[in-house]
DNA sequence: TAGGGCAACTAAAACGTATCAGGCATATTG
DNA sequence: CAATATGCCTGATACGTTTTAGTTGCCCTA
């Protein structure tokens, strides 16, 4: 056995024994090594590394040793060093483009966040979160972000019609996920859920209900998923021979509140609005409570989210519920199996999201004379 | 020199000028390296190191030269070997120990997020979040992250009293921020606001309408800055000789809605209620809604967060407001100076929080006989 | 008893960059 | 003009791991 006498535990004078090795008291004890737990050990720095990368060569007498001494000093393998060879980061990145100071009006992407890091943190992996301007800086990101090594994975949020991002992210190789994509072909695995069919959920109950004519307030038209609302609000048209009239916003609740106003103020006038998010239907419901317009008795209202937003106000409002929270998570597995496998892409359905009947909504008024 | 002998690539005759390089035109290109980067631009890799560093000791031409190329090939330094270097990580952690499901409910946090975020990428730092159950879970992850030299510095939210975490955080020499922690001396730099002087503003305001009697549905006083809310309560008890009743909720919606069924069945009745979240004041408004309890002619609301969910319901809601987004700047501003100086600890003020009264709040009601 | 096979372990070579101690010109000084 | 300083650049080494290619010693078999 070579030079590697063990060192007595010995906090008094310098033992006299080994005068080469004065190991100095250090105050500040720098950094542990792999160097320093191997020699505890009475092994190599070899072995600590199988011991601790769980690979065979080693007895499980000597492994438990070098873990319970690891354990007891709170050493790990420093990340860098790793990931120097080779080793994953164990990060994934998620950059949004909005404006920052919008960001967090939003419970669908903060409930979605909330899955996927839940998910992710599981397999010791954590979530790197970057807010951008545009989606100009976005690619930018990803760019760097590539170069740099910085990321094992990728998820892609609001993807719209004609989106750059998925081939660009495929040829730098960043293992990645869309949220929110289409059933079509893609460079990219992704996860999507049935928009048509499920504000045709919306328009049957409402049709049902006896309502037939009906404003919808609709999100970005570039944004894929809003195209899929649009493209079966046309189909219902023909279908259920309701007539819909639509406005198109930016998503926000000044330009929602806006919509529910012109309207409201239109003759003749709707009986039922649909808001394509939860944070406009709430808008609308202002606006009417405001106007004097009764809800559900003058019009109807439906969100196609649902969050804690349209559960509060009185009435709470109809909504498209559907788990959030598992759409993160469901989205999280999918992402670790790429980085993991690289498969060929996929698209992965999630649930289409079911209808919750709520207080906002009621048949129509009776017709009466204007 | 052992038998390692180098073995010739034969694929391919060997190019007679240079043997000992054969240079095989890589079909994936590998990795960029700054040896490919100095190459080109006929240089050594130190000169691409000083190059990439901003260092003195290289002329702005090659400098640039040098840049030119990089940035044409996409090339960045990799960071874990630059990490390894002994260099920051470019990382900042935010471990939140709430329910993951729970989260995204709060637009406080999604904003101060935004704002942290938004401050730190100028600087290039990427923002690393971390959702776990409990604080117990949350020291296992500083624990970890310290060992792992995973991050640059910490974010500390939601501070009780006699938390642990200050201490350990500080103990494990990693640069921290408190968000929310109180003036007091403390083992790290915390950016705090006046929680007392609030509450006074709202009680002040309620007591010159004419309210004498209040209902307080605060929240989980385990916090320092419920302690400090609940200190202003006590204290205008006697300076204004209000009459206030606290309920104690845990910040839920259901537990917000439940005290407000409470105070209001409650005989005699209080004329105005205090809500510790903009979440439970929503609740609230809707409980009243529900009872037949007009808002503000028969009881007035105030909430002491504001945010969207504020502003939509009809009436919308008297808060506090301050600019969350701002708080965040702040805070990833005093971190960064943290991170760079490792200074003294010391208490950094965040403007105190201005009342805007909104529909929501009114002179009470003429007292009548029951 | 030689040989092969295996388990347990180790020495040394990466990984890609930053830094440090020079080296070599050219400019500045006495 | 020699001596020194300065500007620009390079070679070698270190950072802390993982991995590859061994090297033991031991048991088993023929």
């Amino acid at each position: 056995m070579p030079p590697n006498d063990e060192v007595p535990p010995q906090d008094s004078a310098a033992s006299p024994d080994s005068p080469e090795r004065p190991e100095p008291p250090e105050p500040t004890p720098g950094r542990l090594r792999s160097t320093d737990i191997a020699r505890l050990a009475g092994v190599s720095v070899s072995a600590v590394s199988l011991a601790f990368n769980a690979r065979p060569g080693i007895s499980d007498s000597t492994r438990k040793r070098i873990l319970d001494i690891a354990e007891e000093l709170n050493w790990r393998p420093h990340r860098a060093a790793r990931a120097l060879k080779g080793a994953g980061n164990d990060v994934v990145g998620i950059v949004i483009a909005r404006p920052a100071r919008t960001l967090g009006v939003e419970p669908f992407f903060a409930h979605v966040l909330s899955g996927l890091q839940s998910r992710m943190s599981i397999e010791g992996i954590a979530t790197q979160l970057l807010i951008v301007e545009d989606t100009e800086a976005e690619v930018a990101v990803y760019r760097r972000w590539a170069a740099e090594n910085r990321v094992d994975g990728l998820v892609l949020f609001d993807l719209a019609v004609d989106d750059v991002r998925p081939q660009l992210v495929a040829d730098l190789r960043i293992p990645a996920v869309i949220l929110g994509g289409h059933g079509a072909p893609s460079p990219l695995t992704s996860v999507w859920a049935d928009d048509h069919a499920a504000m045709t959920r919306i328009l049957d109950y409402l049709s049902s209900l006896g309502h037939r004519f009906i404003g919808h307030v609709s999100g970005v038209p570039s944004y894929q998923h809003t195209r899929r609302r649009l493209r079966a609000v046309a189909d219902a048209r023909e279908t259920l021979g309701v007539d819909i009239v639509t406005v198109e916003t930016d998503y926000s609740d000044t330009q929602g509140a806006s919509a529910t106003r012109r309207l409201l103020e239109a003759s003749p006038r709707c009986t039922a609005i649909i808001y394509d998010s939860d944070v406009m239907a709430v808008a609308g419901l202002g606006v009417a409570t405001e106007m004097g317009v009764r809800v559900p008795d003058d019009v109807s209202i439906v969100s196609f989210d649902d969050s804690v937003l349209t559960r509060l106000p009185h009435p709470p409002i109809t909504a498209l519920t559907r788990d959030t929270y598992a759409l993160g998570t469901l989205t999280a597995t999918e992402l670790l199996h790429v980085m993991a496998e690289r498969p060929e892409p996929r698209a992965v359905q999630a649930p289409t999201p079911e209808l919750v009947p709520r207080g906002s909504t009621a048949p129509p008024p009776e017709r009466r004379v204007p």
